[in-house]
DNA sequence: TTATCATTTAGATATTTTTCTAAATATCTT
DNA sequence: AAGATATTTAGAAAAATATCTAAATGATAA
């Protein structure tokens, strides 16, 4: 909540990377970890980071957490930077 | 030079206010110091963050030093951005 | 050339972040 | 109920970050 957590949250690569998979639809936690050489327990703490920031959600299906992502805060980082270069934003 | 940089950069208050005062032209450190309740050294530090992640660029006149927005690299993260949310990008 | 002003650099400390291993929780299967 | 699977939580260590004070650099002014 705010744009701090935001940038914070794109700020790392292996967070982009999951955001780039969720692209193409969602998937579990467990698909997320096979992607990369890392442990389960530090993407899970990099879905809590991006889920804190609100750029991704989750709906748990029996055994199974699915992410996906929720662009409307990156919407606002969209506004907020172009906003920055030259107002062609709400304005308000 | 990369979205990290980046997005760094953008994740603190402090300097995403820098940018947006620049947003409407140039400040020497000075002035941009007096915006806010903190050291010069602290302002010095952010500054060079914005410019290591190219958003800011400078220029020495005499005894003062303009700081100005570059945006070419907010760009990148626009896009970034909007490729995230559909491929409205260049997409290569 | 000495003093002053604008800004950065150095070094220190406190906080935050990333990652790991180990343990906990929740769900499904047998 | 027991065991296996999916995922998170807890706790620790290493690295990065934000901030401060003090010192250094560079440029103007007296």
């Amino acid at each position: 909540m705010g744009f701090a957590e935001t940038f914070k949250a794109l700020s790392d690569p292996t967070r982009r990377e999951i955001l780039n998979l969720l692209k193409s639809g969602p998937l579990t936690a467990g698909e997320i970890v096979d992607q990369f050489d890392m442990t389960g327990a530090s993407i899970s703490h990099h879905l809590s980071v991006l889920k804190n920031a609100g750029a991704i959600d989750d709906e748990k299906k029996g055994k199974f957490i699915y992410y996906y992502l929720n662009s409307s805060v990156l919407d606002d980082v969209l506004n907020w930077l172009l906003s920055l270069k030259g107002g062609t934003t709400d304005e308000k």
